[in-house]
DNA sequence: TTTTAGGGCTTTTTT
DNA sequence: AGCCCTAAAA
C-alpha cells in the first residue's frame, strides 16, 4: 500500500510527504502539485500511525478546505475519519465558541461582516461627534483594521503619533466598544481574540498545543501577522509544522499579508527542512515561458523556473482592442472559437478581470451571443438588501439583539418606526445603559415617546418575541419562511422594487433552500450554526463548477483554481496594474504577481486582450497599454506592430487551438463497466468526472460502498 | 412624524 | 445598485 505514494509523487514532491517530524518548507509553483502534496503528506502521517484528530490543516478559503478534506479521504478511503481541516477564520471561530467567555463575552455571539463593522464605525464618529468629512468611515474602518492586525505582530510601535493617529486610536476604542456591547466580533477578531486567550490563559494554549501536534498551512505565502502568531503558538512545543506556499503568488499584501512571513520560515524555524517543487504539471511551456518572463521583471522574486512536460502548446494570444465593447466582442469570439475549434465545453473556459466593474460588459456581450456564462464573486447573493435583511432579522432572533442588526430591520418593511421615534430609543438605550431592543422593550417608560410610536415598539417587539420563541421548535427554513411571511416581505418588494421584486423573491427563496439542505446536513446546529456558516463564506466558495457555463472572475478569485482556456482583459496601465499600485514599486510587484497568478491558471490557452479607451464612471478615458505586455512578449518597440497584427481571426492562429490530450489519462474502463480494486473488490462504476483539478471516478462496490477516487488511487482499478 | 421621490456618489482586490 | 441626503407630500 505503500505504493500509492511512490507511484504518484515525483521525487521532490515524495520527499516532502515523507518528512514526519520537526519544520518543512514547501515552495511549491503555481501548478506544481501543492495540493496535492498537502493531501498526500496527511494520508501519509495518517498511514504512520498519527490518529487525524490529531492533525490540522489550515487553509483561506472554504473551498480548498472541503476540497483537501475531500481528497484526503479519498486517498484513505471510507473507513477513517479524515483529518481537521479549516479555513484560519473558521478556526478562529471555533476556538471562540468554546472560549470566548474567559475574554468576557457572551458564548453566543455575533460576527459582524464588513458592511454591519462599517456601521459600527459610524456609529462610533457619530458618538465621538467626529464630522464624517474630516475622517471617512470607510477609511477609518480600513485604518482601524489594519492597525489592529499590525499591533499583534510587533508591540513597540514608534511612539511618536500625528493626531490623526491619536483621533484614529478614539474611534477603535468607541468602536471595539460598540462591538462589545453588541456581543459582536469583526473578522479580524476571529484571529486576535484567540491570539489573546491563548497569551492571557497559557493552559488553554497547551489543550490546543497538545490536541494538534502536526500542522499543515496553505498558501503560506498570504499568511498575515495574527495568522502567523497563531500558527507558531500553536507548534511551539512540538514544532511540527509543514507550510506550502510560493512567494510570487503573494497577492493580499493589501489585506495584511505579510510575505516576510514565508521568505523567514527558515530564520523562524531552525532545522527546517525545504523543498522546491518546479515541475509545473497544469500548463504547456509557452504558457509557463509568458508566465516566467513577466515574474523575472519583479525585484524581489524567487529563482525558480517552472518547466513542464506538457509540450510546447498554443502560443500565447494578445488581442488589442479600441475600446472595451470590442475587447467584449473579442472575448466572446474566442470563447465561441475555442467551443467550436478547440473541442472545449463552456466549463473549461474561464475571463479573469481586475476589477468587478470590468464584467458588465463582457456580460452584455456573451448574453447576446447566447454564450452561457456565470459571474464568481461581485455584489454577489449574500450581499443582496433582501438576503441581508432576512438574516438580520434571524441574528436578532438567534441572538441578544445587536444594535446593527436592530437598526437594519426595525423599520424594514415600515412599520412607523421612523426617526424621531428612533432618535429617542437611542437616547433611551444609551441612558439605561442597555440595547436598542432592550429600550424598544421598554419603550412604554419612555416620556418622550409619542404614542403611536409606543404602540410601534411594542408590536415589533411582540413579533420578535414570538419568533424567538418559535426558534426553539422549528427548523430554521420553516422559521424563516414563517418570517418572511409575517413580515409582508414581499408586499413590501413589489411597492418598493416593482420590476425586480420577483427576482428578489427568487433571491429568498434560494436563501431558504440553502438553510434547508444545511439543517440537513447538520440537523444539531440550528439556526446560530447557520448564521456562523453564512458569515464566514466567501463568493469563490459558493461556486460550483457543475454547469457548463463560462466562468467570470476576478483575478484574485482565480487564485488556487485551473482551467483549459484563460482569458485576461483589461491589460491597460491603470487598470492591470491598478492606478492605486502604479506609485508604489512594491505595490506594483504585488500587481505584476497577480498578473502571473492569473497567467498560471490556463492549462492549454491564454489570451490577453485590452481596450485603448473605456468608459470608467461614465467617462471614455484612454489607457496606455499595461507594461506586462511588453513583458509577457519581450517585445522591442519595432517588433510590436508586426506582432499586434497577429489577430486571433488569422489562419495561423486558429491553428493553434490544438485538439485536447495530454492531461487526459487513459482508462480502460468507462462508466457502467464492471471494475476490480484490490482494496474494495468488485464494483460498477458510476461516473468519471473530468475537467476541474483532477478526475474522480465514483464506484459503487458489491455490497452498497460507494467509493470517490480520485486520479491517483484509481491507478489500481482494472476492469473486471 | 413618517413616507416618498429624486439626485449625487460610489468601486481595487476580500477572509 | 445601494446608500445617504434633502425637500416636499401624506
Amino acid at each position: 500500500m505503500t505504493s500509492i505514494f511512490e507511484e504518484n509523487l515525483n521525487p521532490h514532491q515524495l520527499e516532502a510527504v515523507k518528512h514526519i517530524d520537526g519544520p518543512l518548507l514547501v515552495v511549491a509553483g503555481a501548478g506544481s502539485g501543492k495540493t496535492r502534496v498537502i493531501t498526500y503528506r496527511m494520508a501519509y502521517l495518517i498511514y504512520q500511525g498519527i490518529p487525524a484528530s490529531r492533525i490540522l490543516g489550515l487553509t483561506f478559503t472554504n473551498k480548498a478546505a472541503d476540497e483537501m478534506r475531500d481528497r484526503v479521504s479519498c486517498l484513505l478511503g471510507r473507513p477513517l475519519p479524515p483529518p481537521l481541516v479549516r479555513t484560519f477564520h473558521s478556526f478562529g471561530a471555533r476556538i471562540l465558541r468554546d472560549e470566548i467567555h474567559h475574554l468576557g463575552y457572551k458564548s453566543r455571539f455575533v460576527i459582524y461582516d464588513e458592511a454591519d463593522s462599517l456601521r459600527a464605525v459610524k456609529e462610533a464618529l457619530e458618538s465621538l461627534k467626529i464630522k464624517e468629512d474630516f475622517v471617512s468611515p470607510k477609511q477609518a474602518r480600513v485604518a482601524i483594521s489594519k492597525q489592529k492586525n499590525e499591533v499583534t505582530l510587533d508591540r513597540s510601535l514608534p511612539l511618536r503619533k500625528s493626531s490623526y493617529q491619536i483621533q484614529l486610536r478614539v474611534v477603535s476604542e468607541a468602536y471595539h466598544d460598540i462591538l462589545k456591547r453588541n456581543n459582536a466580533v469583526d473578522f479580524d477578531d476571529l484571529l486576535i481574540l484567540p491570539l489573546k486567550l491563548f497569551e492571557d490563559h497559557p493552559r488553554i494554549l497547551k489543550r490546543y498545543q497538545d490536541r494538534y501536534l502536526y500542522l499543515l498551512v496553505d498558501e503560506y505565502q498570504d499568511t498575515n501577522a495574527p495568522q502567523y502568531r497563531l500558527i507558531k503558538m500553536l507548534c511551539r512545543k512540538h514544532k511540527n509544522i509543514c507550510v506550502v506556499g510560493d512567494p510570487d503568488q503573494s497577492i493580499y499584501r493589501w489585506r495584511g499579508s505579510d510575505i516576510r512571513n514565508i521568505l523567514n520560515f527558515e530564520k523562524d524555524f531552525p532545522g527546517t527542512k525545504k523543498v522546491v517543487l518546479e515541475q509545473n504539471y497544469r500548463s504547456t511551456t509557452l504558457i509557463l515561458d509568458a508566465a516566467n518572463s513577466l515574474i523575472q521583471r519583479n525585484e524581489h522574486h524567487t529563482t525558480k523556473k517552472l518547466w513542464s512536460e506538457l509540450g510546447e502548446g498554443a502560443k500565447v494570444e494578445y488581442l488589442p482592442a479600441k475600446d472595451h465593447e470590442e475587447e467584449a466582442e473579442f472575448v466572446t469570439e474566442v470563447v465561441q472559437h475555442l467551443v467550436r475549434e478547440g473541442e472545449l465545453r463552456h466549463r473549461d473556459i474561464a475571463v479573469f478581470y481586475r476589477t468587478h466593474a470590468q464584467s458588465r460588459v463582457l456580460e452584455e456581450y456573451l448574453l447576446a451571443e447566447d454564450v452561457p456564462y456565470v459571474v464568481v464573486g461581485g455584489p454577489g447573493f449574500y450581499g443582496r438588501k433582501e438576503v441581508k435583511d432576512i438574516l438580520a432579522y434571524l441574528r436578532i432572533i438567534a441572538y441578544d439583539p445587536d444594535d446593527i442588526s436592530f437598526l437594519r430591520i426595525v423599520n424594514v418593511p415600515r412599520r412607523g418606526i421612523g426617526k424621531v421615534t428612533l432618535d429617542k430609543l437611542v437616547a433611551a438605550s444609551r441612558e439605561k445603559g442597555v440595547s436598542l431592543y432592550e429600550a424598544a422593550k421598554d419603550a412604554e417608560s419612555v416620556e418622550s415617546l409619542s404614542s403611536a410610536g409606543k404602540r410601534a415598539a411594542a408590536s415589533f417587539v411582540k413579533m420578535i418575541e414570538e419568533f424567538r420563541e418559535k426558534a426553539e421548535s422549528l427548523p430554521p427554513h420553516k422559521l424563516a419562511e414563517k418570517l418572511v411571511n409575517r413580515v409582508g416581505y414581499f408586499d413590501m418588494l413589489k411597492k418598493d422594487f416593482p420590476e425586480s421584486a420577483d427576482d428578489r423573491m427568487d433571491n429568498l427563496w434560494e436563501l431558504l433552500d440553502t438553510m434547508q439542505s444545511f439543517h440537513k446536513e447538520n440537523p444539531s446546529s440550528g439556526l446560530e450554526g447557520f448564521l456562523e456558516r453564512i458569515s464566514l463564506i466567501s463568493d469563490i466558495d459558493t461556486w460550483e463548477d457543475k454547469d457548463n457555463r463560462v466562468n467570470l472572475m476576478t483575478v484574485h478569485n482565480s487564485k488556487g483554481l485551473e482551467f483549459d482556456a484563460v482569458i485576461i482583459v483589461g491589460l491597460e496601465e491603470g487598470i492591470f496594474p491598478h492606478a492605486n499600485s502604479l506609485e508604489d514599486p512594491e505595490r506594483l510587484e504585488e500587481e505584476r504577481r497577480l498578473c502571473y497568478v492569473g497567467m498560471t491558471r490556463a492549462k492549454r490557452f491564454l489570451c490577453i486582450t485590452s481596450a485603448e479607451s473605456r468608459l470608467r464612471h461614465g467617462l471614455f478615458v484612454e489607457n496606455e497599454e499595461s507594461r506586462f505586455i511588453s513583458e509577457i512578449f519581450g517585445w522591442e518597440e519595432d517588433l510590436r506592430e508586426e506582432e499586434a497584427h497577429l489577430r486571433f481571426h488569422d489562419k495561423k492562429a486558429e491553428q493553434k487551438v490544438a485538439g485536447r490530450g495530454q492531461d487526459v489519462r487513459t482508462l480502460d474502463f468507462c462508466e457502467g463497466d464492471r471494475v476490480a480494486h484490490p482494496t474494495f473488490g468488485e464494483g460498477t462504476v458510476v461516473s468519471i468526472e473530468r475537467g476541474y483539478g483532477e478526475t474522480l471516478v465514483r464506484v459503487l462496490f458489491d455490497g452498497d460502498t460507494e467509493a470517490r477516487l480520485l486520479c491517483p488511487t484509481f491507478a489500481h482499478l482494472r476492469k473486471a
